[in-house]
DNA sequence: TATGAATGAGGTTTCATTCAT
DNA sequence: AATGAATGAAACCTCATTCAT
């Protein structure tokens, strides 16, 4: 029994493991290249199986495809979790805390690719937008938009929509994650992350704050 | 003789016009699906001619893509000529003015697909990619960057690295008419655009302006 | 004009033509050697075109099998009508000339192996098997059946069930075009097909006619 | 050591039992599918067993395939050879009890399958083609033209050339279960098996009766 | 200049076969 | 003896490209 477990569990082990291998190459790949310019050999070639080893685990190039996103996200909705829950603090730091997360999380690394994916594919697949916008965009917005909120009822911001506002926000952090994973190929010159952060905060939070510097601010 | 001389003006005017005809099908295609999911076969129907009619203009695919690409540009980099020429008036005004300008030139209009296009393809066409950076995104910097200076320089805005801030600044309206051509296909919510401008302007604009508001016309 | 329309018929009738050639070289082959194993490439090598040229005038590999039944049958079901309607004379006398013109017409040459592959692929297309039960068996007994009943009705043949005995009687012919798509290949020992009608028709006419050898006959 | 032996022999029955389930399992869905279209998977899923277990008992499909027509075919030659020595009896009355049992043997059940399969696959088996032709069909001819011949001899039937005539009479039999396992699958009308059965009894014996009905037994 | 029938390289997908466990 | 994950050759099918008209 002892060697059968062990037998299957190895097994098993691999098993398991083999759809993450899978979907991990394949999200390189079709960031670097889009979906309809990756070939299948190539992700199985990277992946360091054969091409016809993609077919035990998925359907077709499509349901990979999908499964490169949903597997991608779920790092991505586990982290706006984990944030959320992380939240006590005025809201100008908190807003510096999870930018700077949030940038550690998806901004390095290899999901930060996510982004420029839906995007170029988002008209192909429109199920996968639904599911982006739904459930990755809309939960953090609604993280976002509660931050901001509570700047607001403190004081601490300028009274605003922050539904609007969100976008407007977020906005350079996208484009840089975007950027990243696509015209940052080659040698343009391109701000160093540190800077940029540093510049990004600065410049967000002087448009958000209130212009009654009275009370709010370190207090508390 | 007259009748032949219509005729060959008609003819010459409609061969002239042809090539426009093709890269204009072939954009609005190009953003909906992307570079390589898109047929030849559509692109040809949509302008109305065969498919051999293609490559009496365009050597390639790859050629009518980067041929879409440069006569698309070709709008955006006049305009940003002109606006150029344009300049004389206090910063924050000067800004306003470019602003709602772009947005009516690249953000309506076929044009504005182009953004998503350039990123979905980048890694893909390097050539373009460095063409577009050079040609489009660093004239449009320089643009901006002297806007900004000038405001530095008057004392309307706070001093910083207008090289940073540029892309900062930026964004929101990138990301705008990014989301446009790809997740706002759907029933997603997405702030009208008036109201994103107007928040955007208000934003920016007080994240930007110098801590000591005297002298200048940036008074209010 | 002249020019025009010689150029166009001239193309006009190859691309009419085309569907005719390549469903004639897929019958060759799927009778050959059945649907699954033959190859597209095959098909297209002994029509004398490419494999993409199939794909011009058919969607799919199944689509092609349909095309080739139905068309294969056409010239079956045409014959059928014209025997219908060559129908004066006694019943014996008719049904010597309608098996000695059937097997003219379907055994030998090409559509004699359709009833082979239809029997070979019914299970994997019943679409294509309801057609053929309704459209060319239910056609062949009706007229089959007419022929019988007449002889019943003159008093040439024994009162029977004509609805049975078209299969009875049919099936010897069934059988040896069958055998001649299929075991007939190898060095079977076979009859010779005018031996065999012969004797058919001997048994056939023997197991039909009526007991009570008075009037009928050479009568009329 | 009793229950060692017990396993033992459990264990023996089953290896011994194997092939014969899996050759079994093989010859419905080759039947129903054909060969070609029929994938290992299903043939172990439907026998119980993983695919590569086929594989410890047949080198290659094409052996399994050889397998299952020699195995079913074991039952129709064995049954053949105990008609042969069940003889005794009129001509008429012989043919008859011979064709009852047959479709008994062959006409219900699984083998019945058989015949269909040989005829959709002799071209790309020509072993097995010859092999059946051989063994089945000439030693299944040699045993009715016995039955011919002693009619003829006792002048109960006509004199007439039996080789010939065997094709003929057995050739309802065969399209019957032909029938059964091609067209038969959908709504098409069949005459039920017991008074086609009757009326091909009739129709043959009469066919081939002798035209002077004095002596012998098949006074009726 | 314009057409559209024809091509064939290259992609996705299937599945008989192998082999470590 | 039995498994089932892995393989890769070969099939179907697509579509950018060509060329006779």
């Amino acid at each position: 029994m002892t060697r059968d477990s062990a037998k299957a569990s190895r097994w098993r082990r691999r098993k398991d493991a083999r759809p993450s291998e899978l979907t991990a190459a394949a999200l390189e790949l079709f960031v670097e290249k889009g979906f309809a310019a990756t070939r299948l050999d190539e992700i199985a070639a990277r992946a360091g199986v054969s091409k016809g080893t993609l077919y035990l685990y998925f359907d077709s190039k499509e349901e990979l495809f999908k499964a490169v996103i949903r597997e991608g996200l779920l790092p991505l909705l586990a982290e706006g979790e984990e944030l959320v829950a992380s939240m006590p603090a005025p809201a100008g730091e908190l807003f510096k805390a999870i930018v700077m997360r949030w940038w550690e999380m998806v901004g390095e690394g290899p999901i930060g690719g996510i982004p420029k994916l839906i995007i170029a594919e988002a008209r192909n697949f429109p199920e996968i937008a639904r599911f982006y916008a739904e459930e990755v965009i809309d939960r953090g917005k609604r993280l976002l938009v509660a931050v901001l909120q509570r700047g607001i009822d403190s004081g601490e911001f300028r009274p605003c929509d922050p539904d609007t506002l969100v976008h407007l926000v977020f906005s350079p952090l996208m484009m840089r994650v975007i950027w990243k994973h696509s015209l940052d190929c080659c040698d343009v010159h391109t701000v160093p992350i540190d800077i940029y952060l540093r510049e990004y905060l600065e410049l967000m939070l002087r448009g958000l704050r209130s212009d009654t510097p009275n009370r709010q601010g370190s207090a508390r």
